[in-house]
DNA sequence: GCGGATCAC
DNA sequence: TATGGTGATCCGC
């Protein structure tokens, strides 16, 4: 192996660093040369480096896996077998062909996007993005090569006449915000999986075309097409002719233009009722409304139609029956590479084994189910037999958020925690727009020799507070640039993440009128005090519950800003340079630790006085626990509610209290310190427990006598805006309740109405995929679990059955 | 819970 | 001159 010729190596490594003609659009181009200008490019770079590095422990894991299939003895192989043929029969009884799942995306979105507003360049090559990295490339710039995720001068040397554009995100938002109108027409509950992509389930859309009169399938030509904007601000006139031709003058595999001479008429396009016409349909509203043209692939689960979409790439569709037969026919030539969830690596390691087609990941089951993880080889088992999710869900909550930053070699340590608290101020913004407060803070590193390093701790409560978050990720830094003993941390980039996240509480931007009306009863409660009392976040959490149903701005998922942020960043650090005005945190950081800040000295509540949300008498502790005590005592009713009340949340609020008031005690007891910004840090924990109160529907707590605490101001009910002639919370939440839920309802017979009529779907896009009826997706419509993972420890000390019984329990 | 790694976009 | 940012998941500790 050590004397490997090395051709073999690069070979190997050229799957790494080459180019990957995987991307549509690069047929037919002098790959050779092309590989050769890129490895030149970068021979000799720190990051050539680290690749080198990277993909030799590849190669490691690759001996690894060759070692143990050299210890599998036939009969292993044979009782693997057995259970991957009981496992196929299960899964195939569960085959699922009967939903109509779309998968649609945008040609070279971006460039698309650039091209369409500037004219010019639609006869060049061109690509957005920077000198260091590029989003995208048009499809006449791919013929030299040039791709999404190549950096800039790379692209220049392959194509010299190169024109790159710098990102417009804010643009490429308001496009994809006009698609996603388009797409809600056909499912309401739509997926976006970033900006430019989206998957459909068509199966509800097409029973009701059947029924539809043509007029119901005509589109007109022009940019409105949207019933709601007859303006006649025509662009479309001038750019008309230049418009599809332009952006690809070839597109292979095609299927006939969208604009067909179909229709009798000369200023519109008829569809049929079936699903390729639908498709073809949505593809032509979005062209006269966006001027761009998008891809789709049609097929029975979600696996199958993302792979369909880029069959025909660009500006076109590709549907594959729903027939067991067309599915499998489908699978037998299909590279593995083109399957989401395998990249370079799996493609790699699995191609050591003799499996580049999707068929022969069902030859070598057996093999693979010995090799390779029980979640690994499952997925390859569906893969192999064309299976996937046939039930789309919107994403649930996020788990973490994140922001990180590239720049030029900062080896300073005063400047490197004054980025760091930088970064967390950023981060705590944006934690606050999302009311979000997480648990652990992650800082992740990388030095100028692309080596990249993750430093984590979990408090035990969640924080969302600036100071809170840099007081963690500053010794986290402060630990990294002590261990690099007298030399200093050569960093290029830095990033913090917070995770672990309490609960879905606190989405205040969903609901601002709701939290603007519940400020205002409890500041009232508090004596003017605009602090986020227990009250507050009981009230949020249980009308979040409610509201949930009726409101989905679910932004869908993250990583629509691929951004090309450098120069950006080279200039915040070099601001960072000047930045006199910073207080060096280095010299403050001397030996110092996280009892320096008084914010993040101890997390417990630090008010003397809390205010229960029931009674509203105060409660002389600080202890949680008697707090919560004095709560259930108060409430003194059962949990009655079926509905999910996160039970562990609450217990998990409870085990935090006690271990808070452990460290409290166990610390300074003595040290009583002010409450630090007025927000209790683990406030966000306590909707678990206080829930309750509001969501518990036989609360007949007899007065709840806050009459002693003065006279609650009118409460007014969010919902219809009445006031309520009653200042007794219970009887309040009652009439909040009654009117939720007729909102909700109305909402619900509202779409059952509206989904007759096309023009009505728009309308109730906003029916969360809470009430969607219920769908026992099975998988999560997200990345299936990495099938690259390294064969199981277990297996290597040979208890190689272990694993695969587990497989096929 | 942590850290490294892979993957998608 | 120069190789990104965000979020998720998995595996082995």
């Amino acid at each position: 192996m050590d004397n490997e010729p090395t051709s073999t190596k690069d070979e190997g490594f050229l799957s790494r660093m080459a180019l990957n003609d995987n991307k549509a659009g690069m047929e037919g181009l002098d790959r050779d040369k092309i590989n050769s200008i890129i490895m030149e490019s970068s021979k000799g770079s720190k990051f050539y480096e680290n690749e080198l590095k990277k993909d030799q422990q590849v190669n490691q894991r690759i001996e690894k896996i060759m070692l143990q299939k050299a210890c599998i003895t036939q009969a292993q192989l044979k009782k693997a077998q057995a259970q991957v043929e009981k496992m196929t029969l299960a899964l195939e009884r569960s085959r699922d062909l009967s939903r109509v799942i779309v998968h649609v995306d945008m040609d070279a979105f971006y460039a698309a996007v650039e091209m369409r507003d500037c004219p010019e360049l639609k006869t060049k090559p061109m690509a957005v993005g920077s000198m260091s990295m590029l989003s995208t490339s048009n499809y006449h710039a791919r013929k030299y090569g040039v791709r999404a995720a190549m950096p800039g001068f790379i692209a220049k040397k392959l194509c010299s006449d190169l024109v790159i554009v710098p990102p417009n995100f804010d643009k490429y938002r308001a496009v994809s915000e006009e698609i996603r109108e388009i797409f809600a027409n056909y499912d309401p509950h739509f997926l976006p999986m970033s900006l430019d992509e989206a998957y459909l389930d068509f199966t509800e859309h097409l029973q009701q075309r059947q029924a539809w009169p043509e007029s119901l399938r005509t589109h007109r030509y022009g940019p409105k097409t949207e019933k709601e904007t007859p303006t006649p601000k025509d662009r479309k006139a001038k750019e008309e002719e230049d418009l599809s031709p332009v952006l690809f003058e070839e597109s292979p595999g095609s299927p006939p233009s969208l604009h067909g001479p179909k229709g009798a008429n000369e200023d519109s396009e008829f569809f049929g009722t079936c699903v390729e016409e639908a498709v073809r349909e949505m593809r032509f509203r979005i062209e006269q409304k966006t001027m761009l043209t998008a891809s789709a692939g049609i097929a029975p689960n979600m696996m199958l139609a993302k792979v369909c979409s880029d069959k025909n790439k660009p500006n076109g569709q590709y549907r594959l029956p729903p027939t067991r037969e067309a599915v499998m026919d489908f699978m037998q030539d299909l590279p593995v590479r083109k399957v989401c969830g395998i990249g370079k690596v799996s493609e790699k390691m699995l191609s050591a084994l003799g499996v580049t087609k999707c068929s022969h990941l069902g030859q070598q089951m057996a093999l693979l189910s010995l090799l390779f993880s029980e979640t690994a080889c499952r997925n390859f088992l569906e893969v192999s037999l064309g299976l996937g999710s046939t039930r789309i869900s919107r994403h649930e909550e996020r788990k973490s958020m994140s922001i990180e930053r590239t720049f030029k070699e900062l080896s300073d340590a005063a400047e490197q925690f004054a980025l760091c608290r930088e970064l967390c101020k950023d981060l705590a913004e944006d934690m606050k727009k999302e009311g979000l407060k997480g648990k652990t803070v992650s800082l992740k590193l990388k030095n100028v020799n692309f080596e990249v390093k993750t430093r984590a701790q979990t408090l035990p409560c969640a924080v969302a507070e600036e100071e809170d978050i840099f007081a963690v990720a500053k010794d986290l830094l402060k630990t990294e640039i002590d261990n690099e003993g007298p030399h200093p941390l050569k960093l290029r980039l830095m990033g913090v993440r917070m995770s672990a996240f309490v609960s879905s509480e606190d989405k205040a931007p969903m609901q601002k009128s709701i939290l603007g009306f519940l400020q205002k009863a409890e500041e009232s409660q508090n004596g003017g005090e605009p602090q986020q009392s227990f009250f507050h976040r009981a009230h949020a959490k249980r009308l979040q519950l409610l509201m949930s149903s009726v409101n989905t701005q679910d932004e869908g998922c993250g990583a629509e800003a691929s951004g090309i942020p450098s120069k950006e960043t080279k200039e915040s650090a070099a601001a960072l340079n000047k930045n006199g005005s910073l207080v060096p945190p280095v010299l403050e950081n001397k030996g110092s630790s996280v009892e320096d800040h008084p914010s993040t000295s101890g997390y417990e509540a630090h008010s003397q006085t809390l205010i229960c949300p029931v009674c509203s008498s105060k409660v002389e502790t600080t202890d949680l626990n008697a707090f919560n005590r004095h709560i259930d005592i108060c409430l003194n009713v059962a949990s009655t509610n079926p509905k999910k009340s996160e039970p562990d949340s609450a217990h998990d609020y409870l085990q935090e209290c006690r271990e808070l008031n452990k460290q409290r005690r166990q610390s300074e007891a003595e040290e009583e310190q002010p409450v630090s910004s007025g927000v209790c840090p683990q406030g966000g924990q306590r909707g678990g427990q206080i829930q309750k109160v509001f969501l518990t529907q036989s609360d007949s707590k007899p007065t709840t006598s806050q009459q002693g605490q003065g006279k609650r101001p009118d409460l007014v009910c969010p919902v219809c805006h009445l006031t309520q002639e009653t200042d007794d919370l219970t009887v309040f939440n009652r009439h909040v309740d009654l009117c939720l839920n007729q909102e909700v309802l109305h909402e619900l017979k509202g779409q059952a109405t509206f989904s007759q009529n096309p023009s009505a779907v728009k309308n109730s896009k906003n029916i969360a995929s809470g009430n969607l009826p219920k769908q026992v997706s099975k998988g999560k419509n997200k990345r299936r679990g990495s099938p690259s993972s390294l064969p199981s420890k277990k297996l290597r000390s040979l208890g190689l059955c272990n694993t695969i019984d587990k497989f096929f329990k």
